[in-house]
DNA sequence: ATGAAAGCGCTAACAG
DNA sequence: CTGTTAGCGCTTTCAT
């Protein structure tokens, strides 16, 4: 048994294995893979003896050995910069989904940049690639792209160089909550959108959210104004406060794209003495646990995180596992609008 | 050069860098890992093969022949169950810390348990571990103390089993919320606790808050109360709401432990007419940030997640460096209030 | 100051 | 159906 080199302890190898279960290295291999076939009672006796030394196949010689590490990196924006919906569902369900298929995922925070991304791959750390918040304009894309290796990319580039990407259809998303204002009555559509010009451009999800609200009001006939706030944070929601509330005698929805502004929107038509739910509707895109830890419970538009690790996942193992084909772009559609206690019925049909 | 597996294209080796400056395999290792005197010519030599094939040594051959992997476990809990502050500070300067010194990190959810940990040891993936959300009876610290590997906590459990682990001193953050509640007046305090009886049990920086609150308001003469919400989210805050704010005309000061529950009392108080920063305080643990994020801007003890998580990396770093000693506890002091728009002032000196 | 050679633990031909 | 063998790419003696 090689030693550890730290504790000196060692730790058993397939040939430990072999020579309890008395057969040959390769044999506890092919248990192993089962590429090749075994009798029941060899196998019986090599499962046996790996039970009795605990044993596990080691990760490095594996790598070196045969064709993947079985490791897959996963390169999100955890600090500052990321934007305000909480990243953590994904991630959660990106490493769940992994472990299904015996990977492991290695973080890469995006400050390392196109650099990371080689270097994880000319070293042979990783098999793939997950990339998170990927912006229209992203470096990141061709660099991943030369790599040779699968990457499914969290966003639309504006040129995917090829590599696979999945999102979720924000667009579908606004046009729903558009369609339920109308239907409740609402005569004004306003979304506040970003601080950030940069974000709103470069972030297709959001202009996305923003277009597709926009064109549903004009579809509807209502009226519709799209509010940037100029600071980030409470702030920029309060100096915006009277272009977010200026239609609020006119049947007013106000559409938040993130969990963070509906607490401001809440906060701000407390303040103004307004009550959401009766006065004006505020409703958004934000998962059901969110949407209902708000008081007044919000309606709200999941963007069902979980699906779209899934989809994202089962598009890279497809990949890793071969399969060819061109670039593939899948989108997540929304489920339905959530109509809760946020959503005033203005006289329309309450269907 | 060996061939890559999907692409067919090939990734250099160090045989490779060899022959292109004209040297030993063995002088190109020792040119990288500095561990012999190399003349300045061949080590221009090498390094300039190495930046023309922009070679990268395999990993999993290091790993296999060396004594580490150059990765470290991190496990986290992501999903539901975590407590309610935000872990990706934490997860950000861990990443951050490992690079620094090239080590990549794996990650690993929680519900993996003790059996993900044996995995990774024992299949030689990595070379230590990270385990946050370390309750105080956690089935995972024995395990983790029986691999032979470097292992940091981020909690203090009741056994640590000899393992090292750091936390932030949240006894001593109550202890100056309190004090700062005294100084500016305030004769009554209440904690909000948390709805999970369990989790004020098991993790011990919740209990040590509240025992610390209790203990300072005692001594400055205060009255006390801790108030444990029944449900979870809004819903306990709102249930909870006469007890929270019973001592409201006797110079409350509430304490909340997390940015949400901040939220969440900010919006009670408003539904009752109450304006926090004249009629009562509130005062919170949570980031500078989170604090000035609010409206009105809370006042705030930080639990410096990326400090404690610099200090995590230390312990840990020294312990891989094979630095002898017994078990460490190492705790964050906070650095002191930062008194906000949320502080009433009942008459006390301001100081 | 440098080279030659052995071998880490595994998989996949190639034999039987 | 199973065993024997040759490396994967690196680090590290052991020589010089």
């Amino acid at each position: 048994m090689s030693k550890d080199a730290r504790t000196g302890r060692s730790l058993p190898t397939s040939k430990d294995v072999a020579a309890l279960a008395g057969v040959s290295q390769s044999t506890v291999s092919y248990v192993m893979s089962g590429k090749r076939a075994i009798t029941p009672e060899t196998r019986q006796k090599v499962e046996e003896a790996m039970r009795m030394l605990t044993y596990q196949p080691n990760a490095g010689a594996r790598a070196l050995r045969g064709a993947r590490t079985s490791v897959i990196a996963l390169v999100v924006q955890l600090g500052a910069g990321a934007d305000t919906s909480d990243s953590s569902p994904y991630i959660d369900t990106i490493v769940e989904e992994s472990r299904l298929r015996d990977y492991d995922v290695v973080l890469v925070t995006s400050d390392e940049g196109a650099a990371g991304l080689e270097r994880l791959a000319r070293r042979r750390v990783v098999d793939a690639f997950v990339i998170m918040d990927v912006r229209t304009h992203d470096s990141r894309i061709p660099a991943a792209a030369t790599l040779g290796l699968p990457v499914v990319l969290f966003g639309r580039p504006a040129d995917p160089y090829g590599l696979d990407a999945v999102d979720f259809d924000t667009r579908r998303a606004a046009e729903l909550l558009v369609d339920d204002l109308a239907a409740t009555g609402h005569r004004h559509v306003t979304v506040v959108g970003v601080e950030s010009e940069e974000d709103a451009r470069e972030l297709r999800f959001i202009s996305e959210f923003h277009d597709g609200a926009r064109d549903q009001a004009r579809r509807h006939g209502l009226g519709f104004s799209l509010v940037h706030p100029a600071r980030p944070g409470w702030a920029g929601v309060e100096l915006a406060a009277e272009e977010i509330l200026a239609h609020r005698d006119q049947g007013l929805g106000v559409i938040a794209r993130t969990p963070r502004l509906v607490e401001w929107l809440l906060q701000l038509t407390r303040l103004r003495g307004l009550t959401v739910g009766t006065d004006l509707s505020l409703v958004s895109l934000s998962t059901n646990a969110n949407a209902t830890s708000f008081h007044p419970a919000v309606t709200n538009v999941s963007p069902q995180p979980k699906d779209l690790s899934r989809l994202a996942m089962r598009v890279l193992f497809e990949r890793i596992d071969g399969e060819h084909s061109s670039h593939r772009l899948e989108l997540v559609e929304p489920a339905g609008v959530h109509r809760r206690e946020s959503t005033a019925i203005f006289g329309g049909d309450a269907s």
